[in-house]
RNA sequence: CUGGGUGUGGCGCAGCUGGUAGCGUGCUACCUUGGGGUGGUAGAGGCCGUGGGUUCAAGUCCCGCCACUCAGACCA
């Protein structure tokens, strides 16, 4: 029953054209729309209640782990901006800038923000004296602005939601855990809840937040291959609160400098979650985050009762679940169709032959398969087969990375894979910049992380051939 | 930013060598519809991205601009 005929042709084929199949997905399951300005997408309502889901789910990790939302200004002063060096340099070519209000030219152009460092140190300044103040742990829900050259929706766009975390700490070791935390909570969000599995690790020197010490990243595979930054998390040292002149008096009463942290991810989780999970007939939702969990979809509708009895599981389902129904005038085989597009994890179908037996049909979304279920044990099923749905996607996530993972040991084995395949390559490194950079021009893969998970390939970096430091897994990334 | 492609009803496209627009789909109404995009009838809807040029005449030829899109270089 399982099988992968593809019931709707004006999607492209993912193996076809995977950048056409994917712009077809966002356009066609009504996630977004483009806008008059260029990167700047319109997230419609079906796009926008799976941010609110993975809104609702994160933020509730946060506030458990004693976190506080606050709302900090879009516009950034200039000076304010540049009083980090590394960090100016790193955003200055993507910025914004606002430099009328009204008809007059502003003394100090204003840049809308990129992300906001500079905004809470400007505050945490004024609010930090005592050690008794700390540690400070906020969060802000808001969109950013940089100003890409090119840009797709989700993935890369000039303006996008996300969620910008700005710590505080004592220490540095204070401030390394709260990077560390933050960065389980990003891991397991994407395995329970989105089913993409993620590798953990530290970004190399060259691929670091501007203005970080370090930075911790979750680094997914999407179905071709291609690796995306999921999230990442920073420990940003004292550099940006020394800049900022950010100082509290500590338990001995001497001036100390405290230690930050900053993290987000973004709606280009959706962009993951749409390239990790869809195939060819468009979306796959993972149960935890579908606006829609399962939907209802009467067969024979016009029959005595058909309806009414739907309306009533659908209410029952309600209770439990995220729950819809279609009473439209489109045929049955239509919106089979139509919410399969739509990625909803399960169907339940419910005609006149059914409700003789006190039964109904619910089809996963994943795999297409069919269970009769009796309508007695209904809410068990269903809760089952979500389970099953959100455990089958995330199995298949997986499979696919590790097919699609590879190991070099040296440089021609690295250009070899780098050409003829897709997806991680596993290669030891020296730990040397130039290195990166010549993987990069030769083999046009980047490091992507330096897993904390560490294999032990081989002593020598595969690049140069000198000691190696540590193991790092390469791609091509979104 | 570099190179390629494309701009024509909401969406997808046709319109060959110039003579002021056509198809599919979607939409509206009515009927039809039992398990994978049901079929029918009627109807509404476009001055052809934009600015200029050639011409008696431009969607069609020429130049500029803009936007979108794909592939690279840069980034969540």
């Amino acid at each position: 029953m399982a099988d992968n005929k593809k019931m709707v042709d004006d999607i492209t084929s993912m193996d076809v054209d995977f950048a056409k199949w994917y712009t077809d997905i966002v356009k066609k399951a009504e996630l977004c729309d483009y806008s008059s300005v260029k990167g700047c997408m319109i997230v419609r309502p079906y796009g926008y209640a799976i941010w609110e889901n993975i809104q609702r789910i994160l933020d509730a990790e946060f506030k458990k782990t004693g976190h506080q939302n606050v709302a900090m200004p879009l516009f950034i002063p200039e000076s304010l901006l540049q009083k980090e060096k590394d960090h100016v340099e790193g955003f200055a070519p993507e910025v914004a800038w606002v430099t009328y209000g009204g008809s007059e030219e502003l003394e100090e152009r204003l840049c809308v923000r990129p992300t906001s460092e500079t905004l809470f140190c400007d505050h945490y300044k004024n609010i930090i004296k005592s050690y008794r103040d700390l540690p400070k742990l906020y969060n802000q829900w808001c969109s950013v602005v940089r100003w890409e050259k090119t840009t797709r929706p989700f993935l890369r766009t000039r303006e996008f939601l996300w969620q910008e975390g700005h710590t505080m700490h004592e220490t540095a070791e204070d401030a390394i855990r709260e990077t560390e935390l933050i960065l389980g909570i990003y891991a397991e969000f994407c395995e329970k809840h989105l089913a993409i599995p993620v590798v953990r690790g530290k970004k190399t020197d060259s691929e670091k937040f501007a203005g970080a010490v370090s930075t911790y990243t979750i680094e997914a595979m999407m179905h071709d291959g291609k690796s995306l930054q999921a999230g990442t998390s920073h420990y940003l040292g004292d550099h940006f609160a020394k800049a900022f002149e950010i100082e509290f008096q500590n338990r001995e009463n001497k001036p100390q400098t405290p230690h930050q942290t900053s993290w987000g991810v973004s709606t280009r989780l959706i962009g993951g979650i749409i390239m990790t999970h869809g195939d060819d007939n468009g979306l796959v939702l993972p149960p935890a985050i579908a606006p829609i969990q399962i939907v209802v979809i009467p067969v024979a509708q016009h029959k005595e009762g058909v309806i009414e009895k739907a309306q009533e599981v659908k209410e029952r389902l309600s209770k439990q679940f995220r729950a819809d129904i279609d009473v439209s005038d489109n045929s049955p085989g239509w919106k089979f169709a139509q919410y399969e597009m739509k990625g909803v994890p399960l169907r339940l179908e419910i005609g006149p032959k059914d409700i003789e037996k006190n039964q109904c049909v619910i089809v996963r979304r994943d795999n297409r398969e069919k269970t009769f279920v009796s309508l007695d044990e209904l809410e068990t099923k269903v809760a089952e087969l979500l389970n099953a749905v959100h455990d089958g996607l995330y199995e298949k996530a997986l499979k696919n990375r590790e097919n699609r993972t590879w190991t070099a040991h040296d440089l021609d084995e690295m250009v070899q894979i780098a050409n003829e395949k897709s997806g991680f390559i596993k290669a030891m490194w020296c730990g040397d910049a130039e290195c990166e950079a010549k993987l990069k021009e030769i083999a046009g893969v980047t490091s992507r992380c330096m897993p904390f998970e560490q294999e032990h390939i081989g002593d020598t970096c595969v690049c140069c051939g000198k000691p190696a430091k540590s193991m790092v897994v390469w791609g091509k990334a979104y």
